[in-house]
DNA sequence: GTCTATACCCTGATAGAC
DNA sequence: GTCTATCAGGGTATAGAC
């Protein structure tokens, strides 16, 4: 079933990544993992760069679906973000790994030219949603007084990012909510 | 001359590790670029392991070095703030590196323990300087009403270091600028 | 301190059988 | 699609001459 073993490479690929970065694994790690040999996988994924642009598209169109659904559940701007708060969160799996953009976006220099056309692509995208959100709080009233403006997304996601960082290097999820709770006060609806 | 070997072994080992991560580079490649057999190396550091030990601690050092010389040069809080935000950004090289504990942070796996060990008190430390500068800011007045409080000094942190990774993942400080540019707009006297 | 030479393992990748 | 077998190249690290 060649692609349920598609599918399984590119998980524990994408787990790796974000735990040991693009260059801290190898196809005998996946080939261990997934139980196949290693020779296999460049029927699925030729070269390493085609697996790298394979994993940034499908997190892309994860990542985005993801955003579509909260749009579709919460109603406020705060209570977007406090949603798009829990997905960074999550992302740390405890402290263990980063999301897959923290990872590519901090040592860019082996990843091809087209994955990092596509993490910019996808840096202005959450921005862009961010900033929506934003402007919706500031609509519907759901962020204090003296809150945040659409020109202040791109502070947010480094702020989510730059908590993950804290969070890895401590191993464990303190850092993160110490790094995004003066944010989270902040919301008066959520 | 051995003293020099080491310190030009460190300079592009550092300058390595922020641009590709640490284990992104090899022997090889400082031998090159310092001029010597990478044999040689191993009497400097006989394995990678403490390489790795030797830069972070260098680093702290020098870091904290420069955040002294900021207390002494600058009095207000705000002004502080202002110049930390400026080492971040040199740190960027334009869009090239990162500073040396977010490209440990982001890969922490490969990295010895004692490594992980320095890099949480090295966070620690800069979070603690942020907090001084942040309560002095409110004392003297140079942050504008509804500032931050010592509370945000991880916030502050984060704020920091996500904004380079955006730099970094764009390749020009443009996206740095826009990440800090709320931050500094609170700081009525710099 | 730096050199040459080398050991040994892991890497991504290919060829060809099944 | 997955296998076995194999390759060339690069990785860290060591031994021993100078």
């Amino acid at each position: 079933m060649a692609h349920d073993t598609k599918t399984a490479l590119l998980d524990v690929a994408e787990q790796a990544a974000r735990r040991r970065g693009f260059d801290g694994f190898s196809y005998a790690d996946l080939a261990d993992e997934v139980g196949i040999r290693k020779a296999s996988i460049h029927y699925q994924f030729p070269t390493k760069s085609d697996l790298s642009l394979a994993l940034i598209l499908r997190y892309t169109q994860s990542f985005f679906a993801d955003l579509d659904e909260i749009n579709k559940t919460r109603t406020t701007g705060a209570g977007r973000l406090d949603a798009l708060i829990d997905i960074y969160r999550d992302a740390l799996s405890g402290g263990e790994t980063v999301c897959l953009c923290v990872s590519f976006s901090a040592h860019a220099d082996p990843l091809p030219e087209a994955v990092m056309t596509d993490i910019r692509s996808f840096r202005q995208g959450v921005i862009s949603w961010i900033a929506d959100a934003l402007k919706l709080a500031q609509d519907d009233g759901s962020l204090e007084l003296n809150g945040l403006s659409e020109g202040d997304a791109p502070g947010v996601l480094a702020l989510l990012e730059g908590a993950q960082l804290a969070a890895r290097a401590q191993g464990d999820l303190g850092p993160y909510d110490a790094a995004v709770t003066a944010l989270r006060s902040r919301f008066a609806d959520t």
